[in-house]
DNA sequence: ATCATTTCTTAAACCAGCTTAATTTTTTTT
DNA sequence: AAAAAAAATTAAGCTGGTTTAAGAAATGAT
């Protein structure tokens, strides 16, 4: 039914097929056009979305009323609001598709009768939130250490698959760089 | 026996006596004095470390020599580095007390066979690593929408225990500002 | 108490990356 | 295929925060 969504799953712990069954019960499948919006500023994130095809972005809007964007997920990655989630207090995120998308969604209260209901789910999300701290952290030192000239180059060499799907002032927004900036830096190295 | 540490688990979730005294088997306790280290770049981060008392910092060494501070770990608070305990590789950072502390390891097999013998722990690392999470998403949404002098307004208004046991070139470190702005921020607010 | 070490402050010169503003190129819609 | 909208580029001027270098103050050890 959801191939990339089973199989991520059971990269990390066993599902047999009775428990693949149940755990349908808990998702709820989206098809959205491109720049379709699954949360917008203000409302709670009822719904934790896992990426079966397609991209999306979470950014909110700055002072000066730009579009700050904080995260990007590709296949098989997770996006959430996680304290709008967790405390079901109002998002100051909107999380929006940037092509079109197939995106399979668990609410709140689904997520937590999933987990109660089947423990190899519980073991699931410790693990992949473990990775995502691991991957948080390795951003975050990568922060502390690279100029924001480094920190372009190596995102560009390290994802170069973003370049190909996601525009470059987009790009440039999620490494805090202007789009001028980022221009002035690709000259630069041709 | 861990007082700060079961009444921070059944914060989380049930915990019978029995469970307790399984779960005891699998911690390390560890009394430190001032400036003594847990972990030292090269190594692999063995343990995931829960503060019982005192305080941590966790920092590496930049290519200019310094010390750049990544985190600290007050009471009830964990530290690890995940990248390097999850896939067993050489960390680049150090963990160091930065005040007399007792503190609670778990190494990677008993953190393992603890989870595998008590779901309860499963689930209650699940939610801490959600929490954690949380945190590390609006920590990155402060440092894209604030001046670093905003972000030491907010975060010595935010938690002024820090400013009581920690140097101040450590919160300056920690937030990615050199001590003498820090100094001149200090100044201009008098 | 005294000495040694660690931490904090002051001030001037400097620069990486931003702002502003205009133009060009690419993509989307009709 | 043309018009409209979105995205990318160019360039000059500017600024928030760093660097460098000393000295002063606070803390810890003996």
């Amino acid at each position: 039914m959801y191939p990339n969504f089973i199989s991520h799953i059971r990269k990390y712990v066993e599902l047999d097929d009775h428990s693949v069954a149940r755990l349908n019960q808990y998702i709820s499948p989206l098809k959205l056009k491109r720049k379709e919006f699954l949360l917008k500023e203000g409302q709670i994130c009822q719904s934790i979305y896992f990426v079966e095809k397609g991209c999306l972005r979470m950014y909110f809007i700055d002072d000066k009323l730009n579009e700050q964007i904080t995260q990007f997920a590709l296949e098989h990655w997770w996006m959430v609001d996680h304290f709008s989630f967790q405390d079901n207090k109002p998002s100051s995120y909107f999380i929006q598709t940037i092509e079109k998308s197939e995106i399979l969604a668990i609410n709140t209260s689904s997520f937590e009768s999933m987990l109660r209901e089947l423990p190899q789910m519980e073991r699931y999300f410790r693990i992949i939130m473990q990775r995502a701290l691991a991957a948080a952290q390795l951003r975050n030192k990568y922060m502390y250490e690279m100029s924001k000239e480094e920190f372009y180059q190596h995102f560009s060499t390290s994802f170069p698959e973003f370049a190909q799907r996601v525009p470059q002032y987009m790009i440039a927004s999620y490494l805090g760089l202007t789009p001028q900036y980022v221009s002035e830096l690709r000259k630069k190295k041709l």
